[in-house]
RNA sequence: UGGGCGGGCCGAGCGGACCGCGGGGGGAGAGAAAACCCCUCGAGGAAAGUCCGGACACCACAGGGCAGGGCGGUGGGUAACGCCCACCCGGGGAAACCCGCGGGAAAGUGCCACAGAAAUACACGGCCGAUGGCGCGGCCACACGUGAGUCGCGUACAGGCAAAGGUGAAAAGGUGCGGUAAGAGCGCACCGGCGUCGCGGUGACGCGGCGGCCAGGCAAACCCCGCCCGGUGCAAGGCCAAGCAGGACCAUCGACCCGGCUCGGCGAGGUCCAGGUAGGCCGCAUAGAUAGAUGGCCGCUCAAGACAGGAUCCGGCUUAUAGGCCCGCUAACGGA
């Protein structure tokens, strides 16, 4: 598990996955993949951004605890040492609430078999 | 009892030896951390809007005057307030109660649309023969057609009037009687308002006596009066670490700064360009993050859960809010 501590935490680090990460977008949210090299942290991190599109403050943690949630939930499946940004849509308020947290890991499945094969940058 | 009015409170609950999240402590481990196990604490009545008031921090001291801003019935409460409580006044209601940006309009300036003659000033249409003038007539006087006398009738030229009419949100108190040529607070009675005196009240104010009729509204128009206010806000601010490359101009003959102006003060750096960093700790809390912690699932109950999540901290206000509970008061209406 050990997912409290694999987040990503600065704005710098924000900017570097969406600058030289690789992205793919579903309906309900964005995905965005960048693979670490330089450090030796073999971890998996997590950033997640909702903006104040998707609803108000009680809405939005809501959509953080879902969006993180599902994505450890498919740990088994992701690369080593590699940092990834999920951006949450405003239409994703829709899905939780009419398939629950299985929508949310479909829609997360779905982005990360667009972004990850590769692994490749830019 | 339904209804009405006021006030207060809750705002899903309980369970699961379920799966998870943030802080702190401990165990084990250990160079230090992470992973592991245990204990404990962990959002709201509005946490919100950021509308007031403070605390705190920096601006060298945080000073005076002017300018500017805020508040505004009275008396208390308070660290303070534009908040709270009680009371007064005005308006509404049958009552309980509710409503109120509630100082001053006889300090001055300004404004009062449309309509209307006229909006603090007036006479459109009007009224008036008491007065002067003019006309006619009678009487009177005489130098016999005049008048300076006197009486009557007529006339709105001079003059007097503002009551009734129309307009308007508002037209120089209202009603009645007297009065007059017509009229008018011109006089009187009552009412309203103003002033003054007495009494009651800490006070706003109330009650009563007396006086003279002079006083339109707007101060969320300028203004006047009283009280209050320095600025910026935790991205305040303090410390540590890392890093670069200097240059130009101004400045102890006083720069820069002290929100504006000025008085006054301070006393050694300041401004611009280029370059380099934009990390950690404190501030920061017996919840305390720094991409930002309270959820998911299952069962039952009420009966179907609304508005909604801390970000320096307090005291208020305002706004959003499904449903429900309790207390007190009132007695119009419906029922008995």
């Amino acid at each position: 598990m050990a997912s409290k501590r694999r987040r990503l935490s600065r704005s710098g680090e924000f900017d570097r996955v969406y600058r030289d990460g690789s992205s793919h977008a579903t309906r309900y949210l964005v995905l965005y993949t960048f693979p670490r090299r330089d450090e030796g942290s073999e971890d998996v991190r997590l950033g997640v951004s909702v903006s104040r599109k998707v609803g108000g403050a009680v809405e939005r943690n809501r959509v953080k605890r879902a969006l993180r949630e599902a994505f450890w939930g498919l740990s088994e499946q992701l690369p080593e040492r590699h940092d990834f940004v999920v951006v949450a849509r405003s239409e994703i308020t829709d899905l939780i609430d009419r398939e629950g947290s299985p929508g949310l890991t479909g829609s997360l499945e779905e982005a990360l078999a667009g972004a990850s094969p590769g692994g490749r940058s830019t």
